[in-house]
DNA sequence: GCTCAAATTTATGAATTATTAAAGTATTAA
DNA sequence: TTAATACTTTAATAATTCATAAATTTGAGC
């Protein structure tokens, strides 16, 4: 099991924010809460969380300022607004400042867990500068067809860059060869098969220049590529 | 500047569909728009889309179906649900199954962009949203068929996790002989009974890390896999 | 002790997959 | 229009995997 993630709760409503806090940790998340906008600040510099949850309507300095605060520096961790019902230009003044979602009050727990869950259950970089894998020590820009390991680049067919960014999409798990052949050549028949495998087999041979990436066959299943590390 | 982003974006309301449409291409969004869900899956493995819109109510296939096929292809694309106001059991059901957020009709088109934008600006990786079961000490992935104990991983062949499933689906009871040949092996004849009867030892032979683990045959009926504690 | 069910190990053959080479198919350039 | 090029598919062959079969041993239940 994954160990607890870490969430910051800033909430000044003693009595909402005690339930919460609690019902967030019957879910096995760890909570730190406060109480105004100044004292999450700091609490943000000491620790590190992986998912912020901010009421809007703060005293000392409002939920929006401790956004920016906090996107200042880490643009990546999600935070979640805690808006009064209907009040739309908040929520959209929060999405603004590069909040990720807003729940609004009163809000059921089970509502708010699943949209933590969302937040956490991925990983989450910010600016996806084109579509640039790594794939252990390659790099794969997939929108320009380029496979390359420590400067030496390779050009890739669409087809063998659709192949790639499929399986990386699903690293390490593993992709079935009905879908890899519905998706990318249309239809499931046999002799695609065969011309899939050769594709596999020319895709081993590019990444065989770093031994911790491996493209495994299921037998009568499919494919899976892992990369170690 | 990046390439137009790609939007499926499935709606039967033709009025409400048009309208959005249009302004999401002024923002420089390529949209492509069905009007049920069966031509949306068809869409979804012909092209590559950045992000999915789906109305929840749709003719012949829900949103929520929609949703599950698009999940079992794509574990990271997101997808954004439109659902009538307060119908909250929806928005649940949606978070459930993998969506990434829902949007309440009626709904601003500012708001919606916002949204968008939440998912468009960052890369999404899914920390692997697999059924794992738990099995003593042992870790059971049946989707990509590994049995891992500490860190050690085996790759199980599709029948030997079909049948570790479906022993695990009645744990601690005892599961047929001829209901398990039906169910795996289609019919319940005496070979097909030997054939099982080696899987069964396989079984046990690889499950023999964790003496808390006993798959017990219980004679001239079928077997029980037991775990204590 | 006797009989039959179950367990285990080994063997076998069919099916799947791998790899390399050759043939086909477009696409672009000359 | 032809030649050159880039890419995909088909073909041929080798290697591997796996379910079942077969052979043998163990053990349950009477």
């Amino acid at each position: 099991m994954n160990e607890k993630s870490r969430i910051l709760y800033v909430e000044d409503d003693e009595t909402l924010s005690f339930v919460t806090k609690d019902n967030l940790e019957l879910h096995g998340y760890k909570v730190d809460h406060c109480l105004d906008g100044e004292s999450s600040i700091e609490a943000f510099f000491k620790e590190t969380y992986d998912l912020c949850i901010l009421d809007v309507m703060l005293p000392k300095m409002d939920g929006f300022a401790v956004a920016e605060k906090i996107r200042a520096t880490d643009p990546n961790v999600p935070i979640l607004f805690l808006t009064a019902k209907s009040m739309k230009e908040d929520r959209i003044h929060g999405l603004k400042l590069g909040a990720d979602d807003y729940i609004t009050k009163p809000f059921s727990i089970e509502e708010l867990i699943l949209k933590i869950e969302v937040f956490l259950r991925r990983k989450y970089v910010s600016v996806s500068i084109n579509d640039q894998y790594k794939v252990g020590n390659y790099k794969f820009d997939y929108r320009n067809l380029v496979l390359s390991l420590d400067g030496e680049e390779r050009n890739l067919t669409q087809k063998e860059a659709d192949l790639l960014k499929m399986l990386l999409d699903h690293k390490n798990n593993v992709v079935k060869r009905s879908l890899i052949l519905e998706k990318l050549w249309g239809e499931d028949d046999y002799f695609l098969g065969r011309s899939m495998d050769v594709f596999i087999s020319r895709l081993r041979k590019y990444l065989s220049g770093d031994s911790k990436i491996k493209l495994d066959n299921i037998h009568g299943v499919g494919f899976k590529l892992v990369i170690e590390g």
